[in-house]
DNA sequence: CACTAAACGCAACTTGGTTGCATTTGATAT
DNA sequence: ATATCAAATGCAACCAAGTTGCGTTTAGTG
């Protein structure tokens, strides 16, 4: 195995050894762009990006098998859009209770992130443990209040 | 028009006339679909369902107009499930600022409905209205915290 | 440097959803 | 009752996202 820079985020190979699996460049490049990215990426954003990069290409199927197994071992995180579509975003070292909301404006459909917290949340049922939080509201955004 | 019962949840031709549309079993067959659901359905539920009664087929490009059309008017609302298909409700008439909370276990998967609403929501960006909020909790649930 | 389980690449397939267009029909006006 | 016509339907073809099976390549080890 070659020697890897041990910083436990930034170096692609050690992350991926760290769980202990083979770190080829269909992984590495892919957490690569998780880890860049400033949104969650679908598999489409991400195939475009790798392609971007003049290096062999990657396999469609390559990918999604890369970004489920990636999910899978806790390297990122999968979430579905408003559209359907699974998102992929890197999850950082720190990611603990994630909480993250979002606006939706059900008239001209814009996606606001909101950067405030969950203020509190509805307690669980005994047992259960909780992981990550997403809150999503829909409503008009002021744009769309104000010009209909 | 034929005289249509004059409750306006009950009746299916009714509710439909009162957003000025034209009441095609279509619309009043997928809407009844919806009203006696316990939960929000997919397209191929639906499907499934209507194709049961013993009636004249559906055409399954009908549905999918049906159901976009019925969320339109607001005789139905449409979400997106973590499989990432889209699911339809009927909009009961006092659904005003529905709230929603679902436990999603990434373990096995399965989803809980939690019946407590949202405790607190935080305050958004001058000028938007709000409508609808859901709220997805992620974790491990009773049962595979105890067996794992 | 040889070995082997793990990962990859390719082709074919499935599922959920959409588009275009000719035909039918619900509600209105006669 | 019936003619009318925009609105809604049915059909066929299409598209995008995701999956499966399988033979080939390769990262890491002994």
């Amino acid at each position: 195995m070659k020697q890897s820079n041990p910083d436990p985020y930034t170096d692609l190979a050690y992350s991926i050894h760290a769980v202990g699996a083979r770190a080829t460049p269909a992984r590495m490049r892919a957490l690569a762009a998780l880890r860049h990215a400033a949104q969650p990426l679908s598999h489409a954003d991400i195939e475009a990006e790798l392609s971007a990069e003049r290096m062999p290409l990657i396999d469609r199927v390559t990918l999604y098998r890369v970004l489920d197994w990636l999910t899978e071992v806790g390297l990122a995180h999968k979430v579905v859009d408003f559209h359907g579509v699974f998102r992929f975003s890197a999850n950082t070292p720190d990611a603990k209770h994630t909480q993250h909301a979002h606006f939706r404006c059900t008239d001209c459909g814009r996606v606001t992130c909101l950067d405030e917290p969950v203020p509190a949340l509805p307690h669980l049922p005994r047992g259960f443990r909780l992981a990550r939080v997403e809150l999503d509201i829909q409503g008009e955004c002021a744009d769309c209040v104000a010009s209909h």
